[in-house]
DNA sequence: ATGCCTCAGCTCCTGAGA
């Protein structure tokens, strides 16, 4: 089993970039983020068109996740029950034996800000929603634009970043936290090559000097964690004429 | 501190992203 997250950065410009990814990575499940679109203007046809089917939740200008999905998909929810929340942010569903949540994490601008106080609490709600989550579906990946650094290994300029949005204290207590509660970063399973990223800055040339952040990551359950075969970040999309910011990134399950 | 780039929209500037 293939699954995979994309934040494409508005599905509205990037819809053609999608399915020829899709085309030449013919995953079971991919997460999108930022479709920055209200659902009546969801691709549906399309995606159907390229042999998926598809769960979305969008909004005006801003947020929106969907899951594309070889095989149907069931039980979906959205955004996080028991959190209330204007924004849609995530879509969880179960497919091909698997709890497959999608989430576009809050940015939370800076810190100290009004934005990074709503990204503290959306976390602490997604954790405590998790927990019970956890205990119902023990095969569980939890994917997406994290808008979270783990550590130093994750960021271009650690020393210039410190203490930054996406590599603060506050948020890295939040994301291990979800690893204290039998999460596994799929990506460090394995041996990586440095300077690994899922992000880069449109500006400055950032993506050709590799500067960088690994934000984007997919999250695994224990009981899913023996059957990891392989997790990388495919960069290929980054290297378009018209690039979402962000890299996919890829998982490989065996037999489910 | 600001611009740098990209996208959406009550669009020719602004807010937000990260």
């Amino acid at each position: 089993m293939k699954l995979a997250t994309w934040n494409i950065n508005s599905l509205t410009v990037r819809l053609p970039q999608v399915l020829d990814w899709l085309a030449a990575n013919p995953v079971d499940v991919l997460a999108l983020q930022e479709l920055k679109m209200t659902d009546d203007k969801f691709p549906v046809d399309a995606i159907k068109q390229a042999g998926y089917h598809a769960q979305f939740f969008g909004q005006k200008t801003y947020n929106g996740v969907a899951l594309l999905s070889s095989t149907p998909a069931t039980e979906v929810v959205k955004n996080i029950p028991g959190f209330a929340d204007d924004m849609a942010r995530s879509i969880s569903a179960n497919i091909g034996g698997v709890r497959v949540i999608g989430a576009y994490f809050p940015n939370g601008q800076e810190p100290g800000s009004d934005k990074f106080e709503y990204k503290l609490s959306w976390l602490k709600g997604l954790r405590l929603w998790l927990r019970e989550e956890l205990a119902t579906h023990p095969k569980l990946v939890l994917m997406g634009d994290y808008n979270i650094t783990f550590d130093d290994a994750d960021v271009w300029d650690p020393v210039g970043l410190k203490d930054t949005i996406h590599c603060t204290e506050e948020e890295r207590y939040e994301l291990r936290a979800l690893l204290a509660m039998g999460l596994h970063d799929a990506f460090r399973l394995f041996k990586q090559p440095d300077k690994s990223y899922s992000w880069w800055d449109y500006r400055d040339f950032s993506f050709r000097r590799n500067r960088g952040l690994r934000i984007d990551h997919i999250l695994v359950s224990s009981a899913l964690k023996p059957l990891v075969t392989s997790c990388v970040i495919d960069k290929t999309p980054r290297k378009n004429e018209r690039p979402s910011d962000h890299a996919p990134v890829l998982l490989e399950l065996g037999p489910v």
